[in-house]
DNA sequence: AAGCTGTTTAGACGTTCATCTAGACAGAGC
DNA sequence: GCTCTGTCTAGATGAACGTCTAAACAGCTT
Protein backbone atom coordinates (compact mmCIF):
# COMPACT_ATOMS: atom_id res chain seq x y z
CA UNK A 1 0.00 0.00 0.00
CA UNK A 2 2.92 2.23 0.03
CA UNK A 3 3.48 3.65 -3.11
CA UNK A 4 5.84 6.38 -2.31
CA UNK A 5 7.55 8.61 -4.25
CA UNK A 6 11.67 8.39 -3.62
CA UNK A 7 12.04 11.15 -1.60
CA UNK A 8 14.31 13.05 0.95
CA UNK A 9 17.43 10.47 0.08
CA UNK A 10 19.97 11.74 2.29
CA UNK A 11 22.38 11.17 -0.36
CA UNK A 12 20.88 13.06 -2.99
CA UNK A 13 21.65 16.41 -0.34
CA UNK A 14 18.00 16.98 1.02
CA UNK A 15 19.93 17.52 4.29
CA UNK A 16 22.05 19.46 3.09
CA UNK A 17 21.92 22.73 4.67
CA UNK A 18 20.43 25.72 2.59
CA UNK A 19 23.67 27.14 3.48
CA UNK A 20 26.27 25.67 3.13
CA UNK A 21 25.52 25.02 -1.06
CA UNK A 22 22.27 25.94 -3.09
CA UNK A 23 19.99 23.53 -3.82
CA UNK A 24 20.12 21.90 -7.36
CA UNK A 25 17.61 21.68 -9.60
CA UNK A 26 16.64 18.32 -9.05
CA UNK A 27 16.78 18.40 -5.47
CA UNK A 28 15.01 21.46 -5.17
CA UNK A 29 11.96 19.74 -7.29
CA UNK A 30 12.16 16.85 -4.76
CA UNK A 31 11.79 18.69 -1.44
CA UNK A 32 9.55 21.07 -2.86
CA UNK A 33 7.08 18.55 -3.58
CA UNK A 34 7.37 17.91 -0.14
CA UNK A 35 6.62 21.37 1.42
CA UNK A 36 3.86 21.44 -1.09
CA UNK A 37 2.11 18.69 0.43
CA UNK A 38 1.99 20.80 3.52
CA UNK A 39 0.78 24.19 1.86
CA UNK A 40 -2.69 22.97 2.47
CA UNK A 41 -4.26 23.79 5.64
CA UNK A 42 -6.54 20.78 5.82
CA UNK A 43 -3.27 18.79 5.20
CA UNK A 44 -1.61 20.35 7.62
CA UNK A 45 -4.49 19.71 9.79
CA UNK A 46 -4.54 16.13 8.82
CA UNK A 47 -0.79 15.82 9.23
CA UNK A 48 -1.03 17.57 12.87
CA UNK A 49 -3.66 15.17 13.73
CA UNK A 50 -1.84 11.90 13.01
CA UNK A 51 1.54 13.27 14.79
CA UNK A 52 -0.71 14.00 17.99
CA UNK A 53 -1.20 10.44 17.88
CA UNK A 54 2.63 10.10 18.91
CA UNK A 55 4.11 7.90 16.24
CA UNK A 56 1.25 5.34 16.56
CA UNK A 57 -2.02 5.42 13.56
CA UNK A 58 -5.01 6.98 13.51
CA UNK A 59 -8.05 5.81 11.39
CA UNK A 60 -9.36 7.41 8.98
CA UNK A 61 -12.78 7.81 10.61
CA UNK A 62 -11.09 9.87 13.10
CA UNK A 63 -10.06 12.14 10.73
CA UNK A 64 -12.81 12.65 8.39
CA UNK A 65 -15.18 13.45 11.69
CA UNK A 66 -12.48 16.58 12.44
CA UNK A 67 -13.13 18.67 9.24
CA UNK A 68 -15.85 20.41 7.17
CA UNK A 69 -14.66 19.13 4.15
CA UNK A 70 -16.26 15.47 2.33
CA UNK A 71 -14.79 11.82 2.99
CA UNK A 72 -13.73 11.86 -0.48
CA UNK A 73 -11.63 15.53 0.13
CA UNK A 74 -10.44 13.87 3.04
CA UNK A 75 -9.26 10.70 1.05
CA UNK A 76 -7.43 12.74 -1.57
CA UNK A 77 -5.14 15.27 0.86
CA UNK A 78 -4.54 11.59 2.76
CA UNK A 79 -3.22 10.76 -1.01
CA UNK A 80 -1.02 13.83 -1.62
CA UNK A 81 0.45 13.47 1.59
CA UNK A 82 1.13 10.13 1.28
CA UNK A 83 2.79 10.62 -2.44
CA UNK A 84 4.88 13.04 -0.76
CA UNK A 85 6.61 10.77 1.27
CA UNK A 86 5.40 12.17 4.45
CA UNK A 87 2.73 9.29 5.63
CA UNK A 88 1.87 5.90 4.94
CA UNK A 89 -1.03 4.01 5.42
CA UNK A 90 -2.14 0.26 5.98
CA UNK A 91 -5.38 -1.18 5.58
CA UNK A 92 -6.58 -3.83 8.31
CA UNK A 93 -10.05 -4.88 8.15
CA UNK A 94 -12.78 -2.32 7.07
CA UNK A 95 -10.46 0.60 8.47
CA UNK A 96 -7.71 2.08 6.90
CA UNK A 97 -4.77 3.16 9.10
CA UNK A 98 -2.50 6.25 9.18
CA UNK A 99 1.03 7.20 10.32
CA UNK A 100 3.67 9.66 10.05
CA UNK A 101 7.22 9.26 8.33
CA UNK A 102 9.47 11.17 10.97
CA UNK A 103 12.38 10.87 8.60
CA UNK A 104 10.60 12.89 5.77
CA UNK A 105 9.79 15.62 8.40
CA UNK A 106 13.11 15.28 9.77
CA UNK A 107 14.74 15.92 6.46
CA UNK A 108 12.77 18.73 5.95
CA UNK A 109 12.91 20.54 8.99
CA UNK A 110 16.46 20.39 8.91
CA UNK A 111 16.88 22.07 6.12
CA UNK A 112 14.89 25.02 7.12
CA UNK A 113 16.48 24.63 10.86
CA UNK A 114 20.17 25.06 9.33
CA UNK A 115 19.30 27.95 6.35
CA UNK A 116 17.52 30.47 9.36
CA UNK A 117 20.40 29.28 12.08
CA UNK A 118 23.14 30.07 9.92
CA UNK A 119 21.65 32.89 9.37
CA UNK A 120 20.92 34.04 12.40
CA UNK A 121 24.15 33.58 13.41
CA UNK A 122 26.67 35.72 11.17
CA UNK B 1 8.85 47.55 1.46
CA UNK B 2 8.10 45.38 3.64
CA UNK B 3 4.02 44.55 3.67
CA UNK B 4 4.75 41.59 5.23
CA UNK B 5 1.46 39.22 6.60
CA UNK B 6 1.49 39.13 10.66
CA UNK B 7 2.91 35.32 9.93
CA UNK B 8 4.80 33.08 12.86
CA UNK B 9 3.83 34.79 15.90
CA UNK B 10 5.12 32.92 18.43
CA UNK B 11 2.25 33.37 21.13
CA UNK B 12 -0.67 32.25 18.45
CA UNK B 13 0.95 28.73 18.76
CA UNK B 14 2.94 28.77 15.76
CA UNK B 15 5.92 27.41 17.65
CA UNK B 16 3.59 24.31 19.09
CA UNK B 17 5.28 21.30 18.11
CA UNK B 18 2.24 18.92 15.93
CA UNK B 19 2.96 16.41 18.74
CA UNK B 20 1.44 18.13 22.09
CA UNK B 21 -2.02 19.81 20.64
CA UNK B 22 -3.12 19.66 17.37
CA UNK B 23 -3.66 22.90 14.68
CA UNK B 24 -6.35 25.02 15.32
CA UNK B 25 -7.95 25.95 12.00
CA UNK B 26 -6.64 29.58 11.51
CA UNK B 27 -3.19 28.26 12.59
CA UNK B 28 -3.27 25.99 10.10
CA UNK B 29 -4.08 28.17 7.35
CA UNK B 30 -1.50 30.83 8.30
CA UNK B 31 0.98 27.99 8.71
CA UNK B 32 0.18 26.50 5.56
CA UNK B 33 0.64 29.92 3.75
CA UNK B 34 4.31 29.71 4.47
CA UNK B 35 5.24 26.10 3.61
CA UNK B 36 3.04 26.66 0.55
CA UNK B 37 5.54 29.81 -0.24
CA UNK B 38 8.26 26.83 -0.23
CA UNK B 39 6.36 24.30 -2.21
CA UNK B 40 7.76 25.65 -5.65
CA UNK B 41 10.95 24.65 -7.34
CA UNK B 42 12.21 27.98 -8.40
CA UNK B 43 10.74 29.42 -4.58
CA UNK B 44 12.78 26.83 -3.19
CA UNK B 45 15.88 27.26 -5.03
CA UNK B 46 15.79 31.17 -4.31
CA UNK B 47 15.48 30.98 -0.79
CA UNK B 48 18.32 28.74 -0.79
CA UNK B 49 20.56 31.29 -2.73
CA UNK B 50 19.50 34.31 -0.48
CA UNK B 51 20.35 31.94 2.89
CA UNK B 52 23.29 30.49 1.41
CA UNK B 53 24.82 33.78 1.54
CA UNK B 54 24.61 33.68 5.32
CA UNK B 55 22.45 36.29 6.05
CA UNK B 56 23.80 38.65 4.10
CA UNK B 57 21.85 40.28 0.93
CA UNK B 58 21.42 39.13 -2.47
CA UNK B 59 20.85 41.71 -5.40
CA UNK B 60 17.97 40.36 -7.71
CA UNK B 61 20.32 40.75 -10.55
CA UNK B 62 22.21 38.00 -9.07
CA UNK B 63 18.84 35.20 -8.96
CA UNK B 64 17.78 36.04 -12.05
CA UNK B 65 21.06 35.12 -13.55
CA UNK B 66 20.74 31.84 -12.19
CA UNK B 67 17.24 30.72 -13.48
CA UNK B 68 15.94 29.95 -16.73
CA UNK B 69 13.00 31.66 -16.25
CA UNK B 70 12.30 35.84 -17.03
CA UNK B 71 12.72 38.32 -14.91
CA UNK B 72 9.06 39.35 -14.41
CA UNK B 73 8.63 35.40 -12.86
CA UNK B 74 11.80 35.89 -10.75
CA UNK B 75 9.93 38.86 -9.44
CA UNK B 76 6.60 37.12 -8.94
CA UNK B 77 8.36 34.32 -6.87
CA UNK B 78 9.91 37.06 -4.59
CA UNK B 79 6.85 38.42 -3.41
CA UNK B 80 5.30 35.52 -2.76
CA UNK B 81 7.77 34.82 -0.22
CA UNK B 82 8.17 38.48 1.10
CA UNK B 83 4.09 37.91 1.27
CA UNK B 84 4.91 34.91 2.94
CA UNK B 85 7.07 36.78 5.83
CA UNK B 86 10.30 34.76 4.69
CA UNK B 87 12.49 37.23 3.24
CA UNK B 88 12.25 41.14 3.08
CA UNK B 89 13.88 43.70 0.35
CA UNK B 90 15.77 46.69 0.36
CA UNK B 91 15.89 48.82 -2.88
CA UNK B 92 19.25 50.89 -2.77
CA UNK B 93 19.95 53.02 -5.38
CA UNK B 94 19.17 51.11 -8.81
CA UNK B 95 19.50 47.32 -6.79
CA UNK B 96 16.95 45.61 -4.73
CA UNK B 97 18.64 43.70 -2.07
CA UNK B 98 16.71 40.43 -0.43
CA UNK B 99 17.62 38.75 2.48
CA UNK B 100 16.15 36.04 5.04
CA UNK B 101 13.91 36.12 7.77
CA UNK B 102 15.29 33.27 10.30
CA UNK B 103 12.23 33.66 13.28
CA UNK B 104 9.77 32.48 9.81
CA UNK B 105 12.16 29.95 8.81
CA UNK B 106 12.87 28.61 12.18
CA UNK B 107 8.83 28.31 13.32
CA UNK B 108 8.36 26.23 10.07
CA UNK B 109 11.19 24.17 11.27
CA UNK B 110 10.32 23.90 14.49
CA UNK B 111 6.70 22.23 14.12
CA UNK B 112 7.87 19.61 11.42
CA UNK B 113 10.88 19.22 13.89
CA UNK B 114 8.44 18.48 16.96
CA UNK B 115 6.67 16.04 15.57
CA UNK B 116 8.70 14.19 13.74
CA UNK B 117 11.42 13.59 16.84
CA UNK B 118 8.36 12.86 19.18
CA UNK B 119 6.73 10.26 16.51
CA UNK B 120 10.21 8.48 16.63
CA UNK B 121 10.63 8.50 19.87
CA UNK B 122 7.46 6.63 21.21
C1' DA C 1 -25.05 -14.00 -1.28
C1' DA C 2 -26.97 -9.90 0.05
C1' DG C 3 -26.67 -5.91 2.26
C1' DC C 4 -24.19 -2.58 5.09
C1' DT C 5 -20.26 0.51 6.35
C1' DG C 6 -15.73 2.54 5.55
C1' DT C 7 -12.70 4.18 2.04
C1' DT C 8 -11.09 5.23 -2.48
C1' DT C 9 -11.60 6.38 -7.48
C1' DA C 10 -13.63 8.98 -11.45
C1' DG C 11 -15.11 12.92 -13.40
C1' DA C 12 -16.75 17.71 -13.28
C1' DC C 13 -16.35 22.56 -12.03
C1' DG C 14 -14.66 26.91 -10.47
C1' DT C 15 -10.39 28.91 -8.49
C1' DT C 16 -5.65 29.59 -8.01
C1' DC C 17 -1.04 29.32 -9.87
C1' DA C 18 3.27 29.76 -12.86
C1' DT C 19 4.68 31.75 -16.66
C1' DC C 20 4.93 34.85 -20.42
C1' DT C 21 4.87 39.59 -23.05
C1' DA C 22 4.28 44.42 -22.82
C1' DG C 23 4.65 48.28 -20.42
C1' DA C 24 5.48 51.24 -16.22
C1' DC C 25 8.48 52.91 -12.63
C1' DA C 26 13.05 54.13 -10.23
C1' DG C 27 17.72 55.75 -10.33
C1' DA C 28 22.15 56.77 -12.52
C1' DG C 29 24.79 59.08 -15.88
C1' DC C 30 25.39 61.77 -19.71
C1' DG D 1 15.91 66.53 -19.64
C1' DC D 2 16.90 62.15 -22.12
C1' DT D 3 18.31 57.65 -22.19
C1' DC D 4 19.80 53.39 -20.35
C1' DT D 5 19.56 49.66 -17.02
C1' DG D 6 17.38 47.22 -13.23
C1' DT D 7 13.08 45.92 -11.21
C1' DC D 8 8.22 45.60 -10.70
C1' DT D 9 3.18 45.70 -12.29
C1' DA D 10 -0.69 44.41 -15.46
C1' DG D 11 -2.99 41.38 -18.05
C1' DA D 12 -3.40 36.98 -20.60
C1' DT D 13 -3.15 31.97 -20.95
C1' DG D 14 -2.80 27.15 -20.03
C1' DA D 15 -1.96 23.92 -16.15
C1' DA D 16 -2.69 22.45 -11.56
C1' DC D 17 -5.50 22.49 -7.46
C1' DG D 18 -9.47 21.85 -4.00
C1' DT D 19 -13.82 20.49 -3.67
C1' DC D 20 -17.96 18.18 -4.77
C1' DT D 21 -21.26 14.16 -6.33
C1' DA D 22 -21.71 9.61 -8.02
C1' DA D 23 -20.01 5.32 -8.27
C1' DA D 24 -16.78 1.56 -7.31
C1' DC D 25 -14.25 -1.32 -4.16
C1' DA D 26 -13.12 -3.90 0.32
C1' DG D 27 -14.55 -6.33 4.31
C1' DC D 28 -17.77 -7.44 7.76
C1' DT D 29 -22.20 -9.47 9.31
C1' DT D 30 -26.14 -11.88 8.96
Amino acid sequence: MSKQLPLYDVKTGCCTPMVSESLTEDVATDLARGFKALGDPVRLRLLSLIAARGGGEVCVCELTDAFAVTGPTISHHLRVLREAGLIDCERRGTWVYYWIIPAALGALSQLLDASSVAAAVR
